[in-house]
DNA sequence: CCTCTTAATTCGTGCGACGAACTATGCGCG
DNA sequence: CGCGCATAGTTCGTCGCACGAATTAAGAGG
């Protein structure tokens, strides 16, 4: 149980209507800018290997996602969204974002940054719905633990 | 996985210095004020009968808590801290109000209103470190789901 | 006494996290 | 080219945690 917190709670709250757990809803988003190999997935969520390849097994199972052959290495998978997983990301997504965008509504920027500091494991270092940005910072400030 | 999220957040890093999960540290925090039976902690914590056997199961099984009859009801038990929980407790308890109080620190009276309306599960019904209150406030404005 | 309710536990199950071990593939060097 | 080492991902075993169904013993009320 390594989630991401703030996030992880508005993921719960969000998937329960897709009928997805806070990780697979994570996960789904991570794949909506693109397929992605298990290592980088990995980083990505700060999960261990073995931990990946369960929860990657647990969406495929749901159809949500599928793996393909890396065409640069034969050791590699990518992780792909189906099209169900798409229409869910997509949903999920768009879900996730308007409750995330009311959160935050009576906060100074100051204080933004001081809870996306506090919380910097909320974000990720990618496409995946950021929260407490500032329109003109490139990225979160995000802390490695 | 039906935590509070914020406090669960902090709860996880102050339980690592202590070996306690977040579920643990909480179980504990909440026994700090007296023993409590397997109903009200249920309730308290918000989590099914079974779930809340497997974890006192698990903190006695650390030496942390026991269960002791409770004199009023032949089918109850008592859940109480043992003499290391007690110890571990107060450790663990006063490292997470440390981390809370920093917390939101740069949060205005009003941000904070805010967030603890977001977050109102946060904060449970009872002497658990209470966060996020106003000096003249009875008591959080905790949020049933 | 009887019926219904309740307290807590057991059991089965799913999810998620980890590390060790493993297999197949890739890389770099002599 | 062959070899040793590294890597990608999976399997296995384990633990913690959450849930519902089923169960047993005790409690409450008529």
């Amino acid at each position: 149980m390594r989630s991401s917190f703030l996030v992880n709670a508005v993921y719960a709250e969000s998937g329960r209507e897709h009928g997805l757990t806070p990780q697979q809803g994570q996960l789904l988003c991570v794949l909506m800018a693109r397929p992605h190999g298990m290592s980088e997935l990995g980083a990505m969520l700060k999960l261990a290997k073995s931990s990946l390849t369960g929860l990657v097994d647990r969406t495929e199972r749901n159809g949500l996602v599928r793996r393909e052959p890396d065409p640069h290495d034969a050791r590699a998978v990518q992780v792909a969204l189906t099209a169900q997983g798409s229409k869910v990301a997509r949903e999920f997504y768009t879900e996730t974002c308007r409750r995330i965008e009311e959160l935050p509504g009576s906060l100074s920027p100051a204080d933004r940054g001081t809870l996306a500091d506090l919380l910097g494991r909320v974000v990720l270092d990618n496409e995946v719905p950021v929260v407490f940005l500032e329109p003109d910072e490139g990225g979160p400030a995000a802390r490695e633990h």
